[in-house]
This record gives structure tokens, sequence and C-alpha cells, in this order.
DNA sequence: AATGAATGAGCATTCATTCAT
DNA sequence: CATGAATGAATGCTCATTCAT
């Protein structure tokens, strides 16, 4: 099914060694847990079921997570860690547009491979009265962050519309990304990956002028 | 506060009749129950917490919808009927370009003024196992479908890139356009309407060409 | 379906009159309660769901009856009265013992024509915190009275095993009765009047002599 | 203060390894259970109400039970297998109608014991839209099985009344018996075992030849 | 390091009853 | 006479959390 996020600080371990014993069991739960918490939100996901989903009893959760919303939390975490890795490593050189579209393209792509933590992170990231509206806001501005800069390239490189700022350009452009690929993935057929792009990055044409 | 939004199809009737009386027990229940929904989803308001806002008992909640889950329904039904008028209800004449314009700015008014709504529909759209999924995906639809209308408008009297398909121009549309409104009222300070319209329509301006 | 039984002290009424717009009603109520109480028994019928089958509003329950126990009460005390009236009607004459095997026939018949009641009886019978237990220990003594009178007929006529009390003997005549009864009813197929009058009556020729 | 019936199949365990807790808070529930569900009915009686006579928590009742009817069928099914031992050891050898006699003496005195059982079943078998009618009818027709093997055993050694068949027989004696069992504890005073006896085997006295 | 029994607060839902019309 | 809107106490059930083993 939808691949599960890693589990963020966890150690290695070898063979058998105790920490090892408990790097896979946290990795067990967080396999269960990004699953069926993307599936029906972290509401409707008993801690009963991620125990029994990742097979390991329900005390096991809590030796090894303070509270379930520390559980959700950390599996936010990894998902956000995961992702910033993917956009921050574009090779440089190419136009800053060519750029921008090929972050475009790795969004999409993550979002097609982690779709359970895509639509966690959707469901969660517009209640103000989350517990998680913290790590969520933060995810959000590290990801705007990076689209910025790109953008920022762009417009040093290029003659862009005034009239659209580009904060705002990166907030558009981070939800038709999402959009595109969440719809992918939830409701119609997919499409494929270039023409993705290429919706997303209309906007980007737009901007640039010539 | 965030407005409500109007039960649908409910009279006024006069001031004791029997029908009144219902409506506007209705009335204030839907008010209550939109704001309540929308901040904190429906997972974690209780129909005791709804009935207090309303200042009807717990008993009148359920004499009036038949369960939490009807009275979610019914409020996102009549959100969508809400919006929908709102968008259909575009001038002709102009040039399609403005007409798209046009939809994009009242859609981010009712965005911004139904923000609950907005909210509410956002976290719940994604998840295939909600119980209002198909009332959410009809919604949906019902909105891209006005979308698309307009774009195949704009298709037919400009030339337009031939890349970017039609529904899935509509799709990301839909999406930086909610991310634009949501944005504004969940984290960051606003934006004035035009520079939001602005942000939202490059996506248009770089799909026609010349 | 199951014959309901006669409202109690319901007055005759005419052309429309008030009072027989009253019985009018009560004898709806009384018909749909005793089929529905007998199914469900009391604790799962809800005064809803009489009034539904009344074809009358909920608030007509109320006007008609000071509460559902006093329904119940009153529904059960109907059921007494016209069982009773069957069985002190027993024409005098004959044999005691075939006085006493015309009374069983009787019984069940009765039992088999309203079972909706002699379940209702059945079931709340037994237990001393039932609301109805005075009502249901003075039916059952009514009914016994009837019983023991006549067994004393025939132990005055004929000579009777010693080592049986009277008494004790009506109870588990009625018992073996109810039983034969109700089994017709709700488990098996039923049998005909005489075979089961017969099996009633064993205990009554292996309690007389010669 | 009437005997609880044992929870089956329940090790007892040392005096602190985890099953005999588990055992111990179960012996707990089913003695509470069964003493408030004879007296007032299953619908009268609260979970709540049985956690605190068992001196647990309500969630404790959850967790050795699946539900209210779960815990209902559990006393229902010990029950039933309690009084089928003691129904099915009738020593061979006596006389078939000395056996009969021995078996109602041993269901008289079973009923005596659990009266709350046996008013339970009483006041539930009648309805066929009660929850556990299928166990219920089954109770029903092991016990009639167990009754019919010793009637049969008489009809094979005695003369009997070609009238009176043996399935009906069986009913009205299971019948008078409890009536007679019941009636002893619900109603009037008690009457010794021998004579309850004596009536009840009337019956067979009336159906044997001779 | 892991477990499973126990807990109790929280919640959706039902339903007898009241009362203004 | 009859109605239907409103009420609130009661109840079955869930679930995050604790803790002894």
């Amino acid at each position: 099914m939808s691949a599960a996020v890693a589990p963020a600080g966890t150690g290695t371990g070898g063979r058998g060694s105790r920490p090892a014993r408990t790097a896979r069991t946290r990795a067990k739960l967080f396999e269960a847990a990004i699953t069926l918490l993307g599936e029906r939100g972290p509401a409707h996901v008993s801690i009963d079921e991620i125990a029994a989903a990742a097979g390991v009893s329900k005390g096991t959760v809590y030796y090894n997570f303070s509270s379930k919303a520390d559980l959700v939390a950390k599996v936010l975490e990894s998902g956000v860690d995961l992702m910033e890795e993917r956009l921050r490593t574009i090779p440089d050189g190419s136009d800053p547009v060519d750029r921008v579209a090929d972050m475009v393209g790795r969004a999409l792509e993550f979002l097609a491979e982690y779709p359970s933590f895509t639509r966690l992170w959707m469901s969660e990231m517009w209640r103000p009265s989350s517990q998680w509206h913290t790590e969520l806001t933060a995810l959000r501005d590290r990801l705007l962050g990076l689209i910025r800069e790109q953008l920022h390239a762009v417009a040093d490189a290029h003659d862009v519309d005034p009239a659209v700022p580009v904060d705002q350009l990166a907030v558009t452009l981070m939800g038709s990304a999402m959009f595109a690929g969440l719809s992918r993935d939830t409701h119609g057929p997919a499409l494929d990956r270039d023409t993705a792009v290429a919706v997303v990055m209309a906007a980007v044409r737009g901007w640039v002028r010539g």
C-alpha cells in the first residue's frame, strides 16, 4: 500500500541489540500509524488499532510514545523531514524556471508516494485548534521557504509581474500542487507527471513576462 | 465571527407558528454548528456543545436532525448551495478571461465570508473514509463543473497551451484559490482581494497564449 | 395479526360525539399497544412507536393515559377482565372433572386468541420489581381462584390424592396450560385443542383416584 | 442472596497471575449480573449498576464482555450448562417413573437455588424478538430433550395414555415445574420439596395407566 | 522492553414527559 | 381533543491512559 514514513530519530541498531528491538518496534508502529492516520484521520484511529496493525500490544505504544498526540506529532515530523530533503536537493545550474519545475515534479512525486501523510497534513493543517497546529505551521513554512527561495531566483533572472507578490504565489503554487497530487489519489484517475507539472507551472509562466 | 451558513429552505413564518418555531431552532443550530465544526472538526465537537452554543437542549438537536452525521451533512449541503449560487451568477458579456477573474474573486469572497465552512470542507474532503465523502465529492464536482465551463469559454476565445488539460487546470485553480483564501484566514495576515485574484489568475494567464 | 384486547372502561359512543372520538382513539391505542407490548415487552416499545402504530400523535397518548406505565396497566387490566369472563361462565351440571376440562379448553383458546397479552403477562409476572407486580399478582390470584373453585368441586365429588394440595395443583395447572398455549405460539407447530386439553388434564386425572 | 451462576470454564489460577485476575473479575461480574438481571430484567439493569455491584469500573465490563447482550448471553449459557448437568446425572436402575420424579425434584432444587436465573429465563423466553431468543430456545430444547428421554423410558416400561403425546407432556411438565418453582420464590410461601414433586408428578401418574 | 488488565471521563443516542398552541 | 416541539436524565459504548507484572 502506501509507503510509510520512516521513523524520525530512530537508531539503526544491529543484530538483536536492545536499541535495535526498540527501533524495529517503533518502525512497525510508524508504518501502521501513518497508514491508518492518513486514511481515517487521528480522531478516528484508536491506539488499539494502531497497536494491532503493528502487531504489538497497546502498552507498547505508550512505552514508545508518551501519548497519542506525541505519536502523531512524530509521524508528522518525520514526514516533513523527508519531504524537505527531497525538495532541498534540487541541482543548481539550469534556468531558475526549470528548477521550479523540477521542484514541483519532486513534490508531486512525494505526494504520490506518501498519500497518507499528505492527507493527514491537508486535513489537519486548517484547524487553528489542532493539537499539531504548531508542527503543521512549521512544516508549511519550511516548504514555503524553499519555494520562495526558488521563486526569488526566478524573479532575479526574469521580468515578473509586479502585481503578484512572491510570497502569495508560493502559497498558491503549494495549493495547486497539493490539489493536483491528492486529487490524483483521492478522486479520479491519475495523470502523468509531466502533464501535472505543466498544469502547476502555468502559474509561474503567467507570472514571468515574455 | 465567522458568518454562519443559512439553513436550506427554511421559511420565516409568523411570530409563533409551529413551523416558524422549528425554523428558528434550526437556524440557531446551523449557526452554532458551522462555527464549531469548522474550528475544531466534527470529531472534536460534541452535540452537547452545539446544543449549548445554539441555546437549546441536546434533545432538540435530535428532534431536528436524525444524527450528528446528518447535521453535519445538512450544514455541508447548505454551504454548497450557497457557494454554487454565488458562482453561477457571473454576468455574461465581457471577455471570458475576465469572467474567470470574476469567478475567482467571488470564490475568494465566499471563502472569506464562510471560513468555517471552508475549513470543514477542506479537512473532510481528502478522506475517502469520511462519512460525508459522497456529499463532499458531489460538491467538489459541482464547483469544478462551473470552473470548467468558464475555462472552456476561454479556450474557445483564445489560443491556449495544449499541454494543459482544462480539467486539470480547473482542479489546480480551485486548489490555489482555496489555499489563498484559507491561508488568509488561518495563517498570515490578509491580502486585498485584487492581489489575491491576480495571484490565482496567474495560472490562467500562463495558460492563455499571446 | 393477534387480536387486540378491547379497551377496559371504554364508553360506546355514537356518531361522532366527543366521547365516541375518545373511545375510538383509545381503542386504536389499545390495539397498537397490546401487539407491540406483547411482541417486544414494555421496555422495548416506545410511546412514539405506539402512537405511530395507532396513527395518532405522541401527545395524544398522554392525553388519554397518564403515563406509559398507566397504559400498560390498563392493557393488562382489560386482558384480565376478558379472560376472567371467559373462565367464569362455565356451564354447571356436568361432572366436575369435565368442567375443569372445559375451563382448560377455554383458557387455551384465550391464550391462542391473545398471544400478545399472554406473552406480556408471562414476561412480567415473575419480577417482584415490575411496575405492574400488583396488577399481575391480582390477575394471577383471580384466575387461580377460579381454578381452585373447580378443583374443590372435583375434590368434593371424587376421591383425590391427599398428598397433592389443591392450591398447588391449581398453580401447576395454570403453568402447564400457559406453557402449552404459548409454546404453540412462540415455538413449534400447533397442536389441536383436544390433544392440548388432554395433556393438561393428565395432572387432574393423576390426582383423582379410581 | 440468590446464588450466582458460576462463570463457565473459569480456571482458578494462582494468587496474582494475569489469568487469575481476569477469572476473579469475571466471577464477580457474573455474580452481580445474574442477581440484578433476574430481579429486574436486562432492560432495567444498567451496566453501571452491574459494574458497581461487582466492585469494578464500567470499562472493565466492556473489557471482559463485548456488549451488554454478550454478558447476558454468557450468563444464560452458564446457567444452562449448570442445570443440564444436574438433570443429566440421574442414576439409572430404579423404575422410570421414579427417575422422572428424581429429575423433577432436581429441577425444583435448581430453580430454588438459582431463582434469578430462572426468572431471567422465564421472562425472556417468550419473546421471539428477544436478543437471546436463539440461546433460550436452545436451552429449552436441551432440557426438553432430557425430559423426553425419561418419559420415553416410562412409556416403554408402562402402559400410557395414547391420547397424550410425549413431546407435549414434556412441555407441560416443564411448565408446571417452573411455575411451582418460581411461585414458591416469587409469590406465596414455600412448600416442601416432596409435596412440590408430588404435585408436578400428578401429570405423569395421570398419564400412566394402572 | 513489553504486556494486558483495569480505569473513568466523554459521547452519541433514546425516550418518557411537559406544555404552548 | 389533539398535536408536535422541546426537554433532560439515563444509558450503552469507546478510548486514551495508567500500572502491576
